[in-house]
DNA sequence: CCGCCGCTCAAGAATTGGTCAACAGTTTCG
DNA sequence: CGAAACTGTTGACCAATTCTTGAGCGGCGG
């Protein structure tokens, strides 16, 4: 049984993990448990899974950090589960990319009806593509295409085209766009990103490699409508 | 604006339906509103709404009675808000087509994050803009626009007038517009200040440029009503 | 009305920041 | 295991911005 919705548990309280896992099971899916940030966010940028249950409160990286960073450069939605029940709480969740925010204590029952909901929406809606000029980036199948044609930017530069398309018309720092984009662990140059940058653009081609603006002291910032 | 995401509201409590009319506005949304569950399940069924906010306890038919005749006739995503907030209530909305359960009393912030996670808007937020007579200053992107054009300011230009902006009305000293806009370790001149004050107004053009007073051995205040 | 002090602004020097090609380390994949 | 692809770094070159300077202008106090 291996087509069963597959959903990854970030969790490091062994006794909710207990409930979860059980309730998860009882309910038809499949689940993989993660015990921290880091090795949470590993796994879910490695492995193809339906959903994600993070707790925000965890050894190494918080539940924040890994919504942030895996923002952009996986699609998978994010249910964010959470004894921290504070509105400022709830608002970063969402704002961070969560489909969903649950407090502690839940009903499994209701839990499991939100993970429906979320795998039944995630089936029948359309795949998730946003455009730039004349090239469709397609966040689901991390292509970018024009005319159909996969214009082969690598996986970096598709996480640095995909978070400046997202924030359109947002200029973004150099570290924000190294941080969220590039390696997680590892720091990287400013020129860097500024070699991506450069690779992106000459990738485009002219029309939409223009829709990259420098942000002269500042960074960079993606333009949808003609300058 | 007729494309702004259009909401059906379903809710009979005359004080909930202010508040949640207001707040959807603000948050950018075209709100329309029905009182009972007939009323509502009519115009859910003939009009093309991008999300529904219904109610559980309304006059005719109940909120559950109107998710079972609408499901499986349109599509439209329903999120539920009720202050029957009891486990049953819950797993009786999902189960009946509800996308989301939110419980009285809630956050507007909550509900709108909520909202928009289901409408699939990214991260859209409202952008942070200030108006200077003819000329608009776009906060997050970082440019200064008439009528859609950018003036080309540069970075420190930019800031300068940003920091005045904000502050307008009030008289800011070179020293501080320097210390607060310009290079932060260096120290420059005052007439470094009067120097970017100058290629500001000039780029503003008349208009907008005039909002920029010298104060007279003091520094500069921005006005933002006419002189 | 005069002279002074401060403001204006053009021009150019100095500095800073951006670009991108080339390279090297690393990973991926056959 | 080797080749190919990908990623990060560097540095030379170039472009843009920023700061200074100084001559000229203009309001302000007496």
């Amino acid at each position: 049984m291996t087509d069963l919705p597959h959903i990854l548990v970030v969790e490091d309280d062994a006794g909710v993990v207990q409930g979860l896992i059980r309730g998860l099971r009882q309910a038809g899916f499949r689940t993989s448990l993660a015990m921290a940030g880091d090795s949470g966010l590993e796994r879910i940028l490695k492995e193809p899974f339906d959903l994600v249950l993070l707790d925000l409160m965890l050894p190494g990286r918080n539940g924040f950090e890994v919504l942030e960073a895996m923002r952009s450069r996986v699609s998978v939605p994010v249910i964010v589960l959470s004894a921290l029940t504070d509105l400022p709480a709830r608002l970063k969740s969402f704002k961070s990319g969560a489909v969903d925010f649950v407090p502690k204590p839940f009903f499994m029952e209701e839990l499991v009806a939100r993970i429906r909901s979320r795998l039944d929406l995630g089936l029948a809606e359309p795949r998730r593509e946003l455009r730039l000029a004349d090239v469709f980036l397609d966040l689901d199948a991390r292509l970018v295409l024009r005319d159909g044609a996969d214009l082969g930017l690598t996986g970096y530069e598709f996480n640095v085209l995909a978070f400046l398309r997202e924030r359109a018309g947002r200029a973004q720092t150099r570290t924000q766009i190294a941080d969220s984009a590039l390696s997680e662990d590892g720091e990287c140059t400013d020129r860097t990103v500024d070699s991506h940058i450069s690779r992106i653009r000459k990738k485009l081609g002219p029309a939409a490699g223009a829709r990259i603006q420098t942000v002269w002291g500042i960074g960079y910032r993606c333009d949808v409508e003609d300058a």
